[in-house]
RNA sequence: GAUCCCAUCGUCUAGUCAGGCCUAGGACACAGGGUUUUCAUCCCUGCAACCGGGGUUCGAAUCCCCGUGGGAUCGCCA
């Protein structure tokens, strides 16, 4: 009874499309209904559709279409027909309106708000069933519901109005939307009717929602594509979690690139139960496409969040590339590069409180880091293998595990606890800074008393 | 308040439509262990769920009913 149903007008190629109101950014839910339909187009070989619902002439604006399409493009959405504007079409709602009126179904406000006065839609009196692919069949009385206005008094057509003509006229098959939907769609369905247009097949698709369990809004903070692309999200890995939200492809795969996911994607398998939203899975996957980015790729997405420390530095010896390759695996978002660098180009870094109790004033510290610069400084070549040896032939001098030195040092270096190799961290200091570095710890430790034991 | 939707680990989910294969599987997170100079990665282990109550049935996470809980919608917004 619930699923199945959507099979028997397979003869027709599938036409879907996604229909954004051009109010704000393109959100996390509108990009998950998009790319349901997209999915869903590219899986059935059928056709996506993009139409622009700009009736709102207030709210709407040009700004708002420019920064929807990109965020679209980003993810690889890419649409097969339009940009349609509704605002370019209020003609032929006008004419359907009129075949209302004409035919009685709807009728003049009585009042004038504005320049014109409002048409209202009749809703028959009757019980309209949905029949839905992911809820199943869903009943409303139409009785209960007040009559609809179809166009309003600025002269535009309103939402489920031109929504309907629209889907109707561009040969919609399956209508893809979010679950906030549903209370329209016999509303919907009774002006398919009156203007006697085939009803296409609706799924509509649970919504994403916050921590707290409500609708995902500016609330839980951000939640517009584009601010996950400022981030270092990749396009890849934001949708794969978002295809992962309301639907699964039935099997225990989680990292799926686009093409697994048109193969794997049909609408029966989306579940009818809401979802939150969880950063730390889409981190973890973020990190998980990182990882698998070639190293020019990754440096390229990755640079732009360098530029300004690189910009600030007075000399250009820093081996950024280095630095690069050293952090790919580490970073989950591409954003973190910033923080988690910070010591390369920054000489007066802090040193982190924690990492100052648990390895700088301990008994000791202040000595073996002396021996190390002392050797350090001797090095002709400083490198990776240079550093590791020099730091490793102390251990048996000073008769202390490899630990008690490299833990002191990483803070000297960097004021961290953690971070990328500590022979690693030396090569792109250079003996100069590296030494200077240690020196500077020493004083620090020496000016704070060492701890007892 | 009215109408509708939904209900499996903290979270995303598999299993539900075609009841037994479920002592409920996977993933994120978390905890512990191994690898590593640290962190991360990687590997291993662990923790953790069928909202409650009635039915139906030889048998129910799966079907039905009632509760309860959560959500959405009730605009001349979309």
């Amino acid at each position: 009874m619930k699923r199945v149903l959507h099979m028997q007008e397979n003869q027709k190629s599938v036409r879907v499309r996604f229909a954004p109101s051009p109010t704000g950014y393109l959100h996390i839910g509108g990009a998950r209904t998009a790319l349901f339909n997209w999915l869903f187009a590219r899986a059935s070989g059928g056709k996506f559709i993009l139409r622009i619902e700009d009736t709102d002439k207030i709210r709407s604006t040009q700004e708002d279409v420019t920064r929807i399409l990109e965020s679209l493009k980003w993810l690889g959405l890419n649409w097969d027909e339009g940009p349609f504007f509704q605002s370019e079409r209020k003609g032929i709602y006008r004419e359907y309106a009129q075949k209302l009126l004409d035919a009685g179904l709807a009728y003049y406000s009585d009042e004038q708000r504005g320049e014109y006065k409002a048409v209202i839609f009749k809703i028959p009196h009757k019980k309209v069933v949905v029949k839905d692919i992911v809820h199943g069949d869903m009943e409303f009385d139409n009785s209960l519901i007040k009559d609809l206005v179809i166009f309003k008094s600025d002269g535009y057509p309103t939402y489920n109005f031109a929504c309907v003509i629209d889907d109707a006229l561009m040969g919609l098959t399956h209508i893809i939307r979010g679950d906030d939907h549903i209370p329209n769609t016999p509303k919907q369905i009774a002006l398919y009717e009156a203007l006697g247009f085939p009803v296409p097949c609706f799924a509509h698709v649970p919504l994403i929602l916050g921590k707290d369990k409500s609708r995902l809004s500016k609330r839980h903070g951000a939640t517009s594509v584009q601010s996950y692309q400022e981030d270092g999200y990749l396009p890849d890995a934001m949708v794969n979690f978002l295809s992962l939200l309301g639907w699964s492809p039935g099997d225990n795969r989680e990292i799926m690139g686009l093409d697994e996911l048109i193969k794997s994607f049909s609408l029966d398998r989306i579940n009818s139960n809401n979802s939150v939203f969880d950063d730390e899975k889409l981190r973890w996957m973020n990190g998980n496409y990182i990882k698998k980015l070639p190293f020019d790729e990754y440096k390229a997405k990755t640079m732009p969040f360098l530029k300004e420390k690189i910009s600030n530095l007075n000399t250009t010896d820093v081996d950024v590339d280095y630095i690069l390759k050293i952090m790919h695996e580490r970073l989950r978002v591409l954003k973190d590069i910033v923080p988690q660098t910070d010591y390369f180009f920054n000489d007066d870094f802090q040193y982190d409180p924690k990492a100052v109790k648990k390895r700088l004033l301990k008994p000791n510290a202040d000595k073996i880091l002396t021996t190390l610069s002392d050797k350090l400084e001797k090095l002709d070549i400083f490198n990776e293998q240079t550093t590791e040896v020099a730091t490793r032939s102390i251990l048996d001098e000073l008769g202390v595990s490899a630990g008690a030195i490299i833990h002191p040092a990483r803070v000297a270096l960097t004021g961290l606890t953690a971070g990328p190799g500590l022979f690693e961290i030396m090569a792109v200091l250079g003996k100069t800074k590296t030494v200077s570095r240690i020196h500077r710890a020493v004083k620090f430790i020496k000016s704070q008393g060492v701890a007892e034991c």
